[in-house]
DNA sequence: CTGAAAGCGCTTACAG
DNA sequence: CTGAAAGCGCTTACAG
């Protein structure tokens, strides 16, 4: 049951441990010979590095985490991008030979148990995925000198890839506003999110500049949330005609509000979302809303990473937002 | 930028490498005053233990493998369960002090990656979540004599926690017979899936036992098979009146094609699902569904792992099933 | 191209 | 209770 170790490669192919070393790695200055009868040895002993030994031996590990801002149990809003990202991260990762390390960062205890990992040289980099505001970990980690990008826009110290959560606000008024919707509302996620912040000034930016008034309530990405909100909304003007909200989860509540209070949607209130989670496509009727580009968003803030490693100095990104058009307008 | 090492604590606090180590770690026969010099010394050079020294020297890691067969893409229908089950199994497992390494197993070169990595003694134990098929992963790993559990049933060698998928769809069955429901048929998931197997088994026991004739059509658990498989069997069979599809994503296609055809939902069709996804919530109408608990799932199967880590030797476990009745039936 | 030796930064019997 | 020393299993200059 105990594992051979490197000496055992080396006295059973009656080589140095160099050597053996030398093929393992892949080094181009060994001679066949050796080579050949070094992976016989291997494969017959079946030998595996010690990944701890070589850790120790090169000061790295080819290991990124993988940290992500896990929210308190009940707002489920961000589940599905929490799939995505994190799959997708992953693929992407171990296609470039790193392994990903998950940790969730909820609580002040685990970013404090985050912060300590990264300093006992655990990883290699850091990949922070925060949809959730202000944090104390993204600067606490760029001080400490490790290769770190993040998804969604944190420290300034921390380069980062964010959607473009003001044009697809934009977007999704003007495209209400074209229809010639009159009354536009916004119901906005949590303030204390950028993600939030820039979608309603998003919306307030168009229904100004067109010279329309802003008719807002505030919810926090869930959908009880917007089934509030739309609520009062309707009490507050019901002649609104058309509402945006900033996440689908809170636009799928206020479609159900509206079926209730009696609204036909879209000909009396046109509805628009943000994200184009699944769910979106399974109301009726199906929900018009501004598409996230969630693997298209970890695919780069992974190449931002992997380009860090090899020494670039990279600018952050904003991916282009996209509406998408279904019944629900 | 140089990391302070066990060594510079020991020259700055005056004592030995030995004391140092076991002021570290907790050990209980160090004499305060050498103890307080120490922790002053750590904290004045902010040391924080090099990871793979101490795993080499203590043949640990702390951390666990966290093994989920990742699908093809476009096989969405995993996606909520990955969410819950990673997120919870992460959270159980950091609470006891397990780091979590997170490793995607869907193609045959990621089984490789996932067996070398663990030869490489880079993981104290194995979590398998395994909602797809048979893998030869579990075997493989479970050979190597690290403990291994799985979420959901894969190798009569690893210890497993299962949903009562037999359970769950009989309940779904009898549900319907009990409403007076006369001709029900179902909707399977692919049949090279335990879970599929299961749930087929579970409707077709119950419907001979009562002396009704099973109505099958084959779906592979997205919500276009669902679709398909509804209209197939609307045309097979004009005159039935209810269906029991193996998945919640299913049941939502079939929803649609019921729609499309005139059917009313529940008046002349019932519709049940199974898992209880969260968009079975958003449907119109709403989805009755059989509950997967998810949560309970993997706390339960993490809490098989920290049992095989005490040296338990833990019997599998079978979770019950239940029945959310909402609209659709 | 190959090997002997030092070193990576810890822990842990072993003496005292 | 404390310290000197050996050892965990690799890699990597350095000589040859």
């Amino acid at each position: 049951m105990n594992r051979p170790t490197l000496e055992a490669v080396a006295a059973r192919a009656g080589v140095s441990k160099s050597s053996v070393s030398r093929v393992i790695n892949g080094a181009s200055t060994v001679a066949p010979s050796i080579r050949e009868v070094v992976l016989r040895a291997v494969r017959e002993l079946g030998y595996v590095p010690h990944a701890a030994a070589r850790n120790l031996a090169t000061r790295r590990t080819n290991a990124v985490a993988l940290v992500v801002s896990d929210p308190p149990k009940g707002l489920v809003s961000d589940d599905p991008m929490f799939s995505a990202v994190v799959r997708q991260a992953s693929r992407k990762l171990e296609a470039a030979g790193k392994q990903v390390v998950l940790m969730l960062a909820g609580s002040e205890d685990s970013r404090t148990r985050v912060a300590q990992y990264v300093a006992a040289s655990h990883v290699d980099g850091v990949m922070l995925v925060s949809m959730h505001g202000a944090d104390s970990l993204p600067s606490t980690l760029a001080r400490k000198g490790i290769p770190i990008v993040s998804l969604g826009r944190t420290n300034p110290a921390v380069p980062y890839v964010d959607n473009d959560n003001l044009g697809g606000a934009a977007l999704a008024v003007r495209h209400l506003l074209g229809q010639g919707r009159r009354r536009v509302a916004t119901i906005t996620g949590p303030l204390d999110m950028i993600a939030s912040q820039e979608r309603l000034t998003g919306y307030t930016a168009v229904m100004r500049e067109t010279g329309h008034r802003s008719i807002v309530a505030i919810g926090d990405f869930t959908r009880i949330s917007g089934a509030d909100a739309m609520r009062q909304l309707l009490q507050d003007d019901p002649g609104l005609d058309a509402v945006f909200a900033a996440n689908d989860l809170m636009a799928i509540g206020a479609l159900r509000t509206l079926r209730e209070s009696g609204r036909r949607v879209p000909d009396d209130v046109a509805v628009v979302g943000f994200d184009d989670i699944e769910a979106a496509l399974y109301t009726t009727p199906a929900l018009t809303t501004v598409h996230s580009p969630m693997t298209d968003w970890a695919t780069a803030t992974v190449d931002l990473l992997l380009g860090l490693f090899e020494g670039g100095r990279n600018a952050p990104l904003l991916l282009p937002a996209d509406l998408v058009v279904r019944e629900s307008t």
